[in-house]
DNA sequence: TTTATATATGTAAATATAGACATATAGAAC
DNA sequence: GTTCTATATGTCTATATTTACATATATAAA
């Protein structure tokens, strides 16, 4: 039981949901490839933290759609006392920014003009879930959603990368302020 | 030449380094044991991309130098010039934060007191490097650093930690005040 | 009709990364 | 003196992760 293992479990803690759909929605948090998922569910299933129910669709190919077990949650519950490893950032411009001084200024300008526009489309993509999100919850629309809600964990979530999208487009804007403008 | 090697090109673009140095310098962009990095210096060393120089202490044990070669620079700014990788975040604790429903309300409230005892900590870290860098470029006291000095980069960087730890401490107690305050 | 894309699931091989094992020097604390 | 920590370098094995190979269905576009 391994890092993605327990993320998995956290997902379908929330809802049942298809490899496919685990694969796409852990990439925020915990990038993986379906090559991986797809045998670490596998796993799972043959140790009784998930159950899986195959489903047939008209306009789709047919998927498998897992859900927690019994066995599961106790994991998960578990997993939640023990102490959380520190975040891991892996990130080749900032590898690149090191060595600034030695690139073509327009080189230098379109790395971070790219990075600004990643952050840009990150930041709507996120807004556009925190509406979504809002819409399907339904707490107190004046008031603020309650920690025992099961979409609590996915707010702050949001909230989370729309505000560091936020600071990371700020920053690629104050780097860009400071690169000539021309080579 | 994957991107860890490159990253390790690029610090020493700066200066030279020990692999020790290499190692802890490049924790915060590209996490990295040293039984990872010493192997690559070996095959970087071969490839002509670094070469070594003995250095012998007399407070610590000896150590190797290495410094970037003509080769060395000339792969640097190829790779300046290709597409870059999206950044990766892999964090255990937004994998919790999902289940936070499942949570007892202490296990929650220590988990994020851990997280921002960590980003605080992590920014003032960075607060004293930015007085220290500024102190070793000497760059005009009242304007800015010029793109074309070698610590331009380190500059940067700095600063982008700086603001991603405020964000992400500004997000812990605005997670933590949403939590009730006792069980 | 062929082509492309999204959906959907799987395996095999190559590479990257982490953890354990190993050794050694020097300073500080006890 | 013993123990702990930081510095310093290395290897070997296990695990995690990516890339490539494989297949299939349904929709939309060209």
């Amino acid at each position: 039981m391994n890092t993605l293992s327990y993320g998995l479990l956290s997902l379908l803690a929330q809802s049942s949901f298809s490899g496919y759909d685990l694969m796409l929605r852990i990439q925020p948090f915990w990038p993986a490839k379906h090559s991986q998922i797809y045998p670490l569910l596998a796993k799972l299933e043959q140790g009784d933290y998930i159950s899986v129910e195959l489903v047939t669709q008209r306009d789709k190919p047919d998927k498998k759609v897992y859900s927690l077990t019994g066995k599961g949650r106790d994991a998960l519950k578990d997993w939640f006392d023990q102490p959380t490893a520190d975040p891991a950032l892996r990130d080749e411009m900032m590898l690149k920014v090191f060595c600034m001084s030695y690139a073509k200024p327009a080189s230098a300008r379109k790395m971070l003009a790219d990075r600004l526009a990643f952050h840009e489309e990150q930041r709507k993509k996120y807004e556009s879930k925190l509406v979504e999100l809002k819409a399907r919850a339904d707490w107190p629309a004046a008031g603020l959603p309650k920690p025992s809600h099961p979409l609590f964990g996915a707010y702050l979530l949001t909230h989370k990368a729309i505000m560091s999208n936020e600071t990371n487009t700020e920053w690629c804007r104050w780097a860009l302020s400071l690169l000539p403008a021309e080579d």
